[in-house]
DNA sequence: AGGGCTTCGTGCAGAATTTCACAAAGTTAA
DNA sequence: TTAACTTTGTGAAATTCTGCACGAAGCCCT
């Protein structure tokens, strides 16, 4: 059988793909037109042969002695990252996150739209936040359909987290962006992203530890030097 | 020279170990004393050896036939994490989500207390947030050195992150974990961790759009079968 | 046209990470 | 005590990721 199925990009290139975008879309808000492996790298924080590397998954959309054309870039990482369509969103949780998130307006300018909001609380059924009124999670499925729902946000409590996700997965939804502090259990179709500032600040304090631990050695290391 | 320097434990398990704990957590919320390599994987959708060797870079603390002690480990993780101290937050940029870290109670239990909250518009300055008053970004490293602060939060726009960065480093921090959807440019002995939800929705998207390339193709191959 | 310069694309080696597989060490039960 | 069973700890293989190094390809200048 002749391989039609698409060029599969690594897991460690897929995650850099929308920190490239973000800076050539900043680059070609200031006017840029051209730019080079070693200058996304800088920006980016990365090695330039990884840049390249990266870039080449899309295509050899490079010159050689030249560079890449920002605008050019821009459309292919966007076309390879599923960025050409929106990806309407549901939020699953109307708690302060959970309504922040659907009053922000920052995500549908970049494609991916809150169309609604749904929680199990009768007392928060029906109220508005922003333009959405809060429906009932046992709508979710009508919701998905109707709305062409394709990415479910969780941002109910850890113990509702769970739930949250079946009923997700249970509508269709088969994209998941969880807040909650909780590994979600679910099958390997689904994709999930976790959001935790607790194990971010968790990994902080382990190298921020290791800092102050190698400073103290090393001071006690200097005291403990016999003078000559 | 001896070898004192700590065991170093590799990126990718520092990374997990917060996952653990939060599992070990709740599994001592419900009374369970002792848990296998095999049963904590399971929970944290791992594998199994993998979970085994993270937890044996912090030491060998299980006993074979039996398993490991969920306080015992707890413990452990916690003193690996540098989580037997509190570590002081400040935040920058006191707008909507500034503000809300700085609201929201939930991290000062978790051993990480928002102790100041700083911006430079002077609209801003002196008004609370919750128990919090806004400061000027002028007194950041005065109040990093008063209040023993080791951990910047960046919650600016985006166009002010940089300086925002600059001005924490410039203030003695080296950890900072920011919202801000920009690749801040830091010296390789300030830790950072970005939080950027416009990130991660992209990434769903790929991934999304993959298995929908792959329904269609497959769609596509059944219906050119020629029917026996 | 041709030499010099720049920058891409990529093979390859090395590092990091994951996974397998099994001996070691403990428990339980008769 | 011994045999059967469980589960850890860890070498080693397999896989993934990174970074170097260099040929290939294009531009510019004379």
């Amino acid at each position: 059988m002749t391989q039609l199925q698409r060029r599969r990009i690594p897991d460690a290139a897929v995650a850099r793909l929308p920190v490239y975008l973000q800076i050539l879309n900043n680059l070609h808000a200031t006017n840029v037109v051209r730019f080079s492996s070693d200058e996304l790298a800088a920006l980016a924080g990365v090695n330039a042969a990884k840049v390249r590397k990266d870039l080449s998954y899309l295509g050899s959309y490079g010159t050689r002695g030249v560079g890449y054309e920002v605008t050019y870039l821009i459309h292919q990482i966007r076309r390879e990252l599923g960025l050409m369509r929106e990806w309407n969103v549901v939020v699953v949780g109307a708690g302060n996150l959970g309504c922040a998130l659907a009053k922000f307006g920052g995500f549908a300018p970049r494609g991916f739209p809150v169309v609604g909001i749904v929680d199990n609380d009768p007392k928060k059924i029906g109220q508005l936040t922003g333009a959405l009124k809060v429906s009932d999670v046992r709508n979710l499925q009508k919701l998905v359909r109707d709305l062409e729902v394709t990415i479910g946000a969780i941002t109910t409590s850890t113990s509702a987290a769970q739930s949250a996700a079946d009923a997700l997965i249970e509508a269709g939804i088969a994209s998941i962006l969880n807040f909650a502090p909780i590994v979600l259990a679910i099958p390997s179709s689904v994709s999930v992203r976790n959001v935790d500032l607790g194990v971010e600040l968790q990994i902080l304090s382990y190298y921020e530890q290791m800092r102050i631990e190698q400073t103290d050695s090393k001071n006690q290391q200097e005291s403990n030097a016999v003078p000559v």
